[in-house]
RNA sequence: GGCGGGGUAGCUUAGCCAGGUAGAGCGCCCGGCUGUUAACCGGGAGGCCGUGGGUUCGAAGCCCAUCCCCGCCGCCA
């Protein structure tokens, strides 16, 4: 690991070093206690936490006052020995000689009996804490191992544009943002962009972003978040949730393997799923559900009661295929076998978190895809390049949307989404 | 868009139903303590009870309006 400025070590490596050893270390006051002349200060930096002792013997008088004064979330240089004393959290502790105070702290806003809100409008603060600083450490393995899989499947990464000029689902909601003299949107997905990338690439797939402009005030939903998306040539239904459900187990294998410490730590009892994830159909789910006694229509889409009942029937995670078309985009293909179902999957994590993924074949014949917009009721022109890609040499395929964020609070079992993410985007936050 | 819950000290909140001088814990400030682990002990400061109006002798509490926050449903990843 680099070091800068005057560290000889990060607090991690103090635990290889013998009593008596000289080091600087440099970190953050995370916990002080005084008592008379001693003080006890617990500096972290990115790797640990180790007690630091100010004592006269050792230090100065004035010296040690100045470490008196310094507060939660001071910046310190620390020069001293290592001591090894059981009284001590971690066994080891540091007897300083020299403590400068690189950069002061007074009344740091982060208390531990703070309220949600306030760590969200203090959310540059709260991050430092160990329950975020473990929190985006597992995002970080959760979005390692979606990049390695892809990688090691040999998928070419592809990125769509920001700002698209028309909305890739009918209906769905998009930011308009000012483009120069015309309108512009914020990306919803870059399924359409994938699509395009397919026949040039086969196998793609993208980490990005996505923004959705939905008032849902709901502990899954982000207006801002980052979707992990993958687009096959020649893949159909069942090829495309191989793929999803390879990449999904891969993730939370990796995650337990990687950063199974840090779960414990946040005291998150998960078991990667093993065992190949049951694949029922929509009709199945219906039926599923009347036995619950949750009342649904067929034809309806899957309420969130509904989801939640049947993600709970197993201990996997869970493919559900063929929705009635109505209740799904226009760009689903419908099964040739039986036209009022389209070629779709949706994965429901288990645990009632819901859906992480939702995907399908597309349709690949322009005719059937005019046909479809029409019944929709929208405009072909508006999807004329999109169109393109049924004339120039059109090939079946399949492809689906992961969300990064529903997958970590799921990995992590976190109450929100929310945490799932360093800077939430919400309707209602935009800050800080 | 529909439904429900909530705004009281820097933070977390009690008090509201049954109107009568606004209380606690933590934090903060001062003092004490040479082995603390979210230290402990003693003292202190700090509140137009979200905002506006109404009822009343009297409103944090009741009534009306309004703003903001949170959750659930819908929508989705």
């Amino acid at each position: 690991m680099w070091k800068f400025g005057e560290r000889t070590h990060f607090i991690q490596e103090l635990q290889g070093l013998k009593e008596g050893d000289t080091v600087k270390i440099a970190g953050w006051i995370y916990r002080k206690s005084e008592l008379g002349g001693v003080v006890f200060l617990r500096l972290r930096d990115s790797t640990g936490v180790v007690q630091v002792v100010a004592k006269e013997g050792s230090m100065s008088k004035e010296e040690v006052e100045s470490a008196r004064q310094a507060d939660i979330e001071s910046s310190l240089l620390v020069e001293g020995r290592i001591r090894k004393d059981p009284r001590s959290p971690t066994g080891i502790e540091i007897l300083a000689s020299r403590i400068k105070v690189v950069g002061e702290s007074h009344d740091f806003p982060i208390k531990p009996d703070s309220g949600e809100e306030f760590l969200l409008d203090n959310r540059h603060l709260h991050i430092r804490t160990t329950k975020m600083r473990n929190t985006l450490l597992i995002r970080k393995e959760v979005l390692r191992a979606a990049e390695e899989w892809f990688i090691k499947n040999g998928f070419v990464r592809f990125e769509g544009p920001t700002f698209v000029g028309t909305a890739v689902e009918g209906g769905a909601t998009l930011f308009e943002v000012p483009y120069f003299n015309k309108k512009a949107y914020l990306t919803q997905s870059s399924q359409f962009y994938l699509e395009a990338a397919i026949f040039a690439f086969e196998n793609v797939y993208t980490i990005q972003p996505s923004f959705r402009a939905e008032k849902s005030r709901t502990r899954r939903h982000l207006t801002e978040f980052w979707h992990a998306e993958a687009e096959m040539a020649w893949a159909d239904l069942n090829g495309m949730m191989d793929v999803a459900e390879s990449l999904t187990r891969y993730i939370s294998q990796k995650v337990v393997e990687r950063a199974g410490h840090i779960l414990e730590a946040l005291n998150r009892k998960f078991e990667p799923p093993d065992n190949r994830f049951p694949r029922i159909t929509y009709d199945e789910a219906i039926e599923i559900a009347r036995k619950k006694e949750v009342s649904i229509e067929w034809g309806d889409d899957l309420g969130t009661e509904t989801e939640r009942v049947i993600s709970l029937e197993f201990d996997l995670p869970v493919f559900i295929t063929k929705y009635p078309k109505k209740a799904k985009a226009f760009y689903h293909k419908p099964d040739p076998k039986r036209p009022d179902v389209v070629l779709c999957a949706d994965l429901l994590a288990p645990e009632g978190i819901g859906e992480i993924i939702g995907g399908g074949q597309r349709i690949n014949s322009e005719e059937e895809l005019l046909m479809r917009l029409r019944e929709e009721n929208l405009n072909p022109s508006n999807y004329k390049w999109y169109l393109d890609l049924r004339k120039y040499g059109s090939v079946p395929h399949s492809g689906f949307g992961l969300g990064i964020e529903r997958t970590i609070r799921w990995i992590a079992g976190l109450p929100h989404i929310r945490n799932a993410i360093p800077f939430p985007r919400t309707p209602t936050r935009l800050y800080p």
